[in-house]
RNA sequence: GGGCCCUUAGCUCAGCCCGGCUAGAGCGCUUGCUCGACACGCAAGAGGUCACUGGUUCAAGUCCAGUAGGGCCCACCA
């Protein structure tokens, strides 16, 4: 075929040209025809759209998408679909930054509502529907935005296979697994303490909570005996002696024998308290005897549900103390002071109960500073209270050891790369300390598809829950009645509750191979992808996505959901520091890419070895643009002869078969490195071949290529031959450059190409030596002519080699070309050490 | 408190699983070079007690034990 070969090549514009083309083409289109062993199904990450765009996201994203074009390449049909995970707080939280406004549920739906122009202050309060249309178009946008970056990037996904987290479908997939995990007793409804955010109103699960340190002061605290006597406990919450319910000590501390079974007073209150015991108060913290509250911690929980206690919550909801004083405080003295408390924050509640013990002389000793966890909701800003409240759960081994078991087993028999991530879902699986909770109060979300009958009182009667037919899913409870009822009979006596709340993101993203695979209308399809090859993910949420995906499959299929896990590396900013938006050190890929290209990101994305936490680093993709280039330009080189296409029989000269050999062997450690996930080996394999090929073997073969007859041609195959393989080995790291040359001089797309195999040199190499020595022998001459600061161009006047006979054959064979590249006339031999003797001409 | 990862040239990192020839790469630095692919370039060079201490071995950057520093994850907030 005719040869297309530009005349200056450059990266410029590369990204579009190729991404429309592919579009138009369909290369990257998922052929499902194909069987199960045929495929190779990615369950990709949808990216959360409501945060900004990231590095970090580039960077697992790359990688992950050499491999699916390694695959690709090697004969799999790739399923590599794209989501969005759009559904939850995070893009609450964005559309009422955006627009400033508030969702309020108790409003009507005003048709006409359309956001402020600029964000008022403070904010206005609009109807949950009205809120959630504003959710559905910024996401809208916000996708829109991270497809162009997938594409520009040069993703090889099936842009027809994308989902969002709260598309209907989505919705359906989650509402339907919900409804199987009900039905088998895997979900259950409760009413208990849970942990608490007072900012967003919404209960918590475990997965997503992270301690941080916060200064705290001990205040110790009198408690009094009838006798009189002062027993003293030491807290940082003096606010919470109003919902005391006991005072706890170890069973063994011999302090507090006498006390056990008796009954103290709590201070200001006068509530009248049992001392119990329990194993897990610790003698050497504090005076060693703590207070129970309900609930001041999870360790409250743990005491209060052991040791049978009453329930004396006081902190709500919204975070404030309550109105009415509770009636457990019976004293009128005890009435005044939760006058003086009621109604407000803890914070607020702890300064004043400080001066009160004061005041009262029930504060000892001075107030002590200690640093202490304190745990948060891992998006909130103040600490998460307990309050009691009905959630729903599902049953993920925290409360059961079979379970608990069957889960680690699975996490055993998945592959993990790199394998030692594995220890951090064994050790998440094994600390896990309740069940999963999955109800949130919330808006922007998929529903939790049940109602509850009223009885006769129009009181809910949360143990007989009304579930869907299958067929009319999703639904919303809050604006559908349930089947065999009528919305008027929502709220009446004798009629319906609808479940308010909306599902944790988790328990729908949890399901994402269900949803990408088309698990509930397409089992076609899911026959032919799952279970998925590989879960490509951070390390960040391998307690979350990845331990919840295992978790659903292994409820609705009995199987792991993917065959591997690949973990990647953390990004760090340039200096080495974790990126995060309050320090403000957060690299955009954006503006990178419209500086290096690209491919230079890329680059630099799949150098990060995997699993390995990796800097931004310029440096790294100024090096992938130079590779880049270096492409355009060699190949211009390869392919600039003209003549014939490459023709195996022709090539003859033995350094050309040298280079062959030497081909086979980096097909093969890069064969071999991505079989195993390894993209940066194969990457630094391929690049580390590709630059001793232009600067020895394309030096030694230029003369003798820029002439004629049966040993040029012999060049000009071998060029075209092994441009062609690196072009293939490095399509999975450099897709655009790769198929901008690949297209000066073949039909097709390199990404539909075949793998390289040494099967393609059977009966083409000579002895990979002779290449090595030759290059070694020239770069001695290179070194004389540096070191007489003269030109390569200068003359060689003798050049002597010394060396085993086995070398000098090898320069023997040679010595044409080696001649030609160092610019000398003849060569001495003689055996001996190997050593390199040069005489270069006057200059 | 428990666990995992890391520590190799000025910088960023390979090499360690499976011990073995003078420990590699790129950047930066130094010195040269406008040769018919490439100045978004080319060639050559300098630069390292492989964190530390012991041990195993004929042989340790590589295996084992421990120490120190850095990072991450988990853990009941009295």
């Amino acid at each position: 075929m005719t040869r297309n070969v530009p005349e200056k090549p450059g990266l410029e514009g590369l990204e579009e040209k190729w991404d429309s083309h592919w579009e138009s083409e369909g290369t990257f289109r998922f052929d499902r025809s194909k069987t199960r062993e045929e495929i190779f199904a990615i369950d990709t990450p949808p990216p959360t759209v409501s945060g900004s765009l990231h590095m970090g996201s580039v960077f697992g994203y790359v990688q992950t998408d050499s491999v699916a074009r390694y695959r690709r390449m090697s004969g799999k049909e790739v399923f590599y679909p794209m989501g969005w995970d759009d559904n939850g707080l995070p893009t609450e939280r964005r559309v009422q930054n955006f627009y400033g406004v508030r969702c309020d549920p108790s409003l009507p739906y005003d048709p006409d509502f359309a956001p402020p122009s600029e964000p008022p202050d403070p904010p206005v309060s609009i109807s949950r529907r009205n809120f959630i249309a504003l959710c559905h178009g910024l996401t809208a946008e916000d996708e829109k935005v991270f497809e162009h970056l997938w594409r520009t990037l040069g993703l090889s996904v099936d842009w027809t296979q994308s989902y969002a987290t709260i598309d209907d479908h989505s919705q359906r997939t989650s509402q339907k697994a919900f409804l199987a995990n009900l039905e088998r007793g895997e979900a259950y409804t409760q009413d208990a303490p849970v942990l608490w955010d007072v900012d967003f109103k919404t209960a918590v699960a475990q997965a997503e909570l992270e301690d941080r340190e916060r200064p705290g002061t001990y205040h110790r605290v009198a408690f009094h005996r009838p006798d009189g006597e002062k027993v003293f406990i030491e807290t940082t919450r003096p606010e919470l002696v109003c919902s005391c319910v006991a005072l706890v000590a170890h069973p063994d501390d011999d302090r507090y024998q006498g006390l056990f079974g008796s009954s103290v007073t709590s201070p200001l209150f006068g509530v009248e308290l049992p001392v119990v015991a329990h194993e897990l108060a610790e003698p050497d913290k504090g005076s060693g005897i703590a207070m129970i509250c309900t609930w001041g911690d999870t360790t409250d929980v743990t005491w209060w549900r052991e040791l049978d206690l009453p329930t004396r919550a006081v902190i709500q909801q919204n975070g404030r103390f309550q109105a009415e004083v509770p009636e457990w405080i019976e004293s009128e003295a005890g009435k005044a002071v939760y006058e003086q408390i009621a109604g407000r924050y803890p914070n607020q509640v702890r300064k004043t109960m400080a001066e009160l013990l004061e005041a009262s002389g029930d504060l000892e000793g001075e107030l002590k500073q200690v640093s202490h966890p304190v745990k948060f909701y891992e998006k909130g800003d103040r600490p998460l209270e307990i309050v009691s409240s009905r959630q729903w759960y599902i049953r993920n081994g925290g409360r059961e050891d079979d379970l608990r078991k069957k889960l680690l087993e699975l996490g055993e028999r998945l592959d993990w790369v790199p394998d030692f991530m594995g220890v951090r879902f064994k050790h998440w699986v094994e600390g896990l300390n309740g069940d999963w909770l999955i109800s949130r109060q919330r808006f922007f979300g998929v529903p939790i598809p049940v109602w509850y009958h009223l009885d006769d009182q129009g009181i809910p009667d949360y143990d007989r829950v009304i579930t869907p037919n299958e067929g009319s899913l999703p639904v919303d409870p809050t604006s559908q009645a349930p089947p065999g009822f009528s919305e008027e009979q929502r709220g009446q006596p004798g009629g319906f509750l609808g479940d308010r709340d909306i599902m944790d993101t988790w328990a729908t993203s949890s399901l994402t191979p269900q949803i990408a695979g088309h698990w509930d209308d397409d089992p076609d399809l899911f026959e032919r992808v799952f279970p998925m090859d590989i879960r490509p993910q951070g390390p960040e949420i391998i307690r979350t996505w990845l331990f919840s995906t295992l978790l659903r499959s292994y409820y609705e299929h009995d199987q792991l959901p993917w065959n591997h896990a690949t973990i990647n590396g953390w990004i760090l900013d340039p200096d080495r520091k974790k990126m995060s938006k309050s320090i403000g050190n957060v690299v955009t890929p954006i503006p990178l890419i419209e500086e290096y290209g690209s491919e230079a990101v890329r680059y630099w994305a799949c150098n990060g070895r995997p699993g390995t936490d990796t800097a931004v680093d310029f440096g790294v993709m100024k090096i992938g643009r130079r590779l880049a280039v270096k492409i355009l330009n060699a190949s211009r080189f390869a392919l600039g002869f003209g003549g014939d296409d490459a023709d195996p029989e022709a090539i003859t000269e033995p350094i050309d078969r040298s280079m062959l050999a030497g081909l086979i062997d980096v097909v093969e450690r890069a064969t071999t490195a991505l079989e195993k996930f390894d993209y940066a080996r194969a990457l630094e394999v391929a690049e580390a071949s590709f630059w001793s090929w232009t600067d020895d073997y394309l030096e030694l073969v230029k003369g003798r290529a820029y002439g004629e007859g049966g040993d040029a041609a012999s060049a000009h195959s071998a060029l075209q031959l092994s441009l062609s393989v690196y072009l293939r080995l490095f399509a999975p790291f450099l897709p655009f450059v790769t198929e901008e040359v690949w297209s000066w001089w073949r039909q097709g797309s390199v990404h539909r190409s075949s793998w390289p195999s040494p099967e393609e040199f059977d009966g083409l190499t000579g002895d990979g030596r002779i290449l090595e020595v030759t290059s070694d022998v020239l770069t001695a001459v290179r070194r004389a002519k540096s070191d007489a600061k003269t030109s390569m161009r200068t003359g060689v006047a003798s050049l002597q080699v010394s060396g085993a006979q086995e070398d000098l054959d090898a320069v023997k064979a040679a010595e044409g070309d080696l001649l030609e590249a160092a610019r000398g006339t003849s060569v001495d031999y003689g055996t001996g050490e190997f050593d390199v003797v040069v005489e270069l001409e006057d200059a």
